[in-house]
DNA sequence: CCTTTATATGAAAATATGTTCATATATTTA
DNA sequence: TAAATATATGAACATATTTTCATATAAAGG
């Protein structure tokens, strides 16, 4: 025999009032969205090798590509993304796109994951 | 008239040198790697949310799954992940399991992602 | 201007990720 | 020890991401 569905919420609560906290803390959903979309950029082995290569200094699309052995569409793709994310930016010298980092942000990040992984 | 197709290296190479220091100065794969999953790994809303309410202080799975409005299953796949990349680890009490941040890495990466968001 | 070079971009194809659903496990309680 | 609770997990399905391929654009050089 099965017993008819009751319509309650789905949703144990064991903890309500820390349930009820981490709402009032919770950032901005918009701050989380952009906080999401900056790891996720940064969560792929090339373009962490792309942004750990122009902490040295600037270089050019097809630098790039030859550094990680990809296509410069590919890599092109990839810097869209970096660049869409503000990590980051070019200047134009003639035919050629030199790419740099736009922050130190981006440097401490790396950084500061490396002690993550280096310590666990 | 098409030409025949050279044999020739497809990647252009435009500052050989700036391609070997950076050659040189790069992370050993397996360190791209980890850093990679790290941050693809915080690199997902539902996962950050997750961390930040962490942030406060333990929580249970349940306790997770009402605050994300999400099943607990999937929360459950989320904490796997998280717990895989030693962000998160847990401890029993009786049926339920707690969950806490594993280090202060994790509130500095997040908060100098903040940051940088904030700014740009 | 017509060609070449360096890069960008859109769309399709290939691949990875996240969620759901069914089921398994561990712990407490009856 | 059987039932209930809290959570974990595998596999299938849905969705998103990445790469490739073809083509577009922007600057420089004939």
């Amino acid at each position: 025999m099965i017993e008819e569905q009751q319509d309650r919420c789905q949703v144990r609560c064991i903890h309500d009032d820390r349930i009820a906290q981490a709402r009032r803390q919770a950032l901005p959903a918009p701050e989380t969205e952009a906080m999401a979309a900056l790891f996720k950029a940064m969560g792929d082995p090339g373009r962490l090798k792309i942004l750990w290569a122009l902490a040295e200094g600037e270089m050019c699309v097809c630098d790039l590509a030859a550094l990680l052995e990809s296509s410069e569409s590919a890599v092109s793709h990839q810097l869209r993304l970096l660049r869409q994310m503000a990590l980051v930016s070019n200047r134009r010298q003639g035919q050629v796109l030199y790419y740099r980092l736009n922050d130190d942000h981006v440097h401490l990040l790396i950084t500061m994951a490396l002690e993550h992984i280096r310590e666990a």
